[in-house]
DNA sequence: CAGGATCCTAAACGATACTG
DNA sequence: CAGTATCGTTTAGGATCCTG
């Protein structure tokens, strides 16, 4: 750990070249997937939607901050890789509810872990940062 | 878990406000590290420096597609954060090596988790999309 | 109510050139 | 080598209006 002059050469083990083979590559199918999940708003609606059935109304209201634009299409993209089941109930004036597929719930525990994690952690993120803790009183 | 008229009404408990008490809120500055941290280069380079140290040149080859500049700045993102420890030796040519901090290994293996999960059940989220099944012969 | 269509701005991103 | 600076392009994202 102290030769600045050797760098890492690759822990060319099978295990770590099958598990995580092409994530690097760019044309990698994964980074769709990725970005659809770790999207500014994806993440919040997997974590919204790990409490339950939402409607798209109150998708809306509890994720503060998103357009009805970008929570549409954020969850198109979910439910086109299978996380997110839209059941509409063809009713005036419109009814839809939205809920997580068990591939969504999987994907979803990960994604609230990390979110957890951070809000845990803001306090020594933030101090690393030199930046006040409001975590603290 | 089967009333579809009646929603979630927020799972008000005093372990689930202090534990994700923000993240929904626009000001949460969980959702800045949040977005240093699941985003596009911050992922890969998150699991790149969990197999260990890298020079800045190693990462650039390693993650593939990245720019100069968007490898600088999202070092520069989780550094900041305290992820990230960058190490300048004083030699011409210049030499400097990255690596995590133990913030930084904790967040990357949640990320790395996430990123695994993905290519491991990409063939489902594939079939879901009803695209080809690339991961399998 | 749930969203599609349109228009527009700000931000992300990439390519290149340049420097200590 | 490890960046910064600059520029041009692309994309994300928001506001608004509109419809079934």
């Amino acid at each position: 750990m102290n030769a600045p002059d050797t760098l890492t050469p690759e822990p060319t083990t099978l295990t770590a070249q099958l598990r995580r083979g092409n994530l690097f590559a760019e044309q990698c199918p994964s980074r769709e997937v990725l970005k659809h999940v770790t999207s500014r708003w994806g993440v919040l609606v997997l974590v919204a939607l790990l409490e339950g059935t939402h409607r798209f109304s109150d998708l809306r209201r509890k994720v503060g901050g998103v357009s009805e634009k970008m929570l549409a299409q954020t969850l198109q993209w979910l439910e086109g890789d299978g996380f997110v089941l839209r059941k509409s109930y063809p009713v005036v004036p419109p009814h839809v509810e939205y809920s997580l597929t068990p591939l969504g719930r999987d994907v979803g525990l990960r994604v609230q872990d990390l979110a957890d994690w951070i809000e845990l952690n803001l306090s020594s993120i933030l101090q690393a940062r030199g930046e006040p803790d409001r975590t603290a009183p």
